[in-house]
DNA sequence: TTCCCTTGCTACATTTATCGTAGCAGCACG
DNA sequence: CGTGCTGCTACGATAAATGTAGCAAGGGAA
């Protein structure tokens, strides 16, 4: 698997210590729980993940998925695909719960 | 209890008509992971959870406080002090776990 | 009343992030 | 050779976040 670069992207939180600021801050940056929960399944190619992802524009998702293997959460495959890692795929099991938490919140707020 | 404004502000993804789109995006924009869980213990102060928040900009957790309050995870006290709500309650039980994959992720990667 | 302090909240100029479109080099297939 | 895929990037336009300052409303205390 080949592996994301490490020129160390400074994941705001971090600072403090506290693993829990910079996972927050780092999942709440544009697009990264999405990108999780679209490769939940399977591996996606990067144009199979944008369409997944609304056309999301490819500089941000690189970015994310930089950042993304950067924390060793998703890997680019050897034939080319970004999937999850191990821990990527613990990661995704963890807010997996969302799924159906969503679906009872729609039935109760009309967002 | 107050209410929040009801101007609709559109969440992405919502018009796909699936929640978890929605949901992802409301959770994805910044500050609002971290807002729901420094008030996962108390309701807090506007100044209280900002001083928790880094010292975040009061514009975007404004933003993100009618925001959540709107979704009904989150609601401002008659004595003033912002508190979950029991769906956002639940909503943070659903990532609590989070924080002992924090702490295993640190473990393993080094950022 | 006046003074002081805290509450939620906003204005505004600057900086940063994201968008949208286009296009690159590399590789495989025919 | 061209065709079509891969991951990835440049760049101008636009949207979002930052940082600082400050507002009006309310609650005491003197």
């Amino acid at each position: 698997m080949k592996q994301a670069s490490s020129k160390t992207r400074s994941v705001r939180g971090s600072r403090t210590g506290r693993p829990i600021m910079a996972l927050l801050d780092l999942l709440g940056r544009r697009w990264s729980l999405r990108i999780l929960w679209e490769l939940r399944e399977e591996p996606l190619t990067s144009r199979a993940l944008r369409a997944a992802c609304d056309e999301a524009s490819p500089t941000v998702l690189q970015a994310r998925l930089t950042e993304l293997r950067e924390a060793g959460f998703v890997e680019l495959g050897d034939g080319g695909g970004y999937g999850l890692t191990v821990l990527g795929r613990e990661l995704c099991e963890t807010f997996m719960p969302l799924h159906r938490f969503a679906e009872r919140w729609r039935s109760k707020s009309g967002v």
